[in-house]
DNA sequence: ACTCTACTTTAGATACATCTAAAATAGAGT
DNA sequence: ACTCTATTTTAGATGTATCTAAAGTAGAGT
């Protein structure tokens, strides 16, 4: 459950969101862990899963550790996290324009 | 089992090989599958997966299916794909190579 | 109608990734 | 030394994809 194929590294939905949140900033292990409903352990096994597969780069201080998506080393993966991200922001996009259609003749304006 | 995650279907090593096989030309199932050791039932389940994320395009004829790579349908997953199989003639290559040179000075020239 | 070939579908088994819970590590503060 | 905080690691449970085997579909030949 160490070595995994790159593809089947970014392929896992939570570790493309883990990715997506270290994409352009630094962030503690603990920090992305409350983003997600599952335990901590959980997330700190995805952290690794993607740290041995070299697409983070980690910095340690204190008793922290900081994790950062180490772009370069994704490769022509890089595109694919970065698309993937921008269809997630264009679902939402969708989703609020769609929320905002079905509001908009029911809703009483004040 | 049927609707996967775009990455998720061509994440998995065996689709991905279908979808290289299928790449520029048009192959049977059966064509297919018997490139695999694994069962005829296994490879058509992976088609299915493949098909029903819109990878592939299917052309009947008698009690035959061909299929053939969807490449447009696989958009920014497309260079995914080629870069997969690039770099799997590469390490065949590297490999060829390897090979050339422990068997070099071994070997006997006739 | 029957049979053969090519393939798919279903049901259940197996394998494997992911999860939780608990124990381990390790730096920082007292 | 002790404790607290931040995180990892391990062991075992759960879930999910992938597999095999067997039954089902459907076109083509006899």
């Amino acid at each position: 459950m160490d070595s995994l194929e790159p593809l089947q590294v970014i392929a896992a939905p939570r570790r493309l969101r883990i990715l997506e949140l270290v994409w352009d900033r630094e962030l503690a292990a603990g920090q992305i862990a409350v983003q997600f409903d599952v335990t901590f352990s959980a997330v700190s096994q995805h952290l690794r899963v993607l740290r041995s597969a070299g697409f983070l780069i980690e910095r340690r201080a204190g008793n922290s550790r900081f994790y950062r998506a180490d772009q370069a080393a994704l490769g022509p993966l890089r595109s694919v996290v970065e698309d993937h991200w921008r269809a997630g922001l264009n679902q939402l996009k969708e989703l609020a324009e769609a929320e905002q259609r079905t509001t908009e003749h029911t809703e009483v304006r004040s």
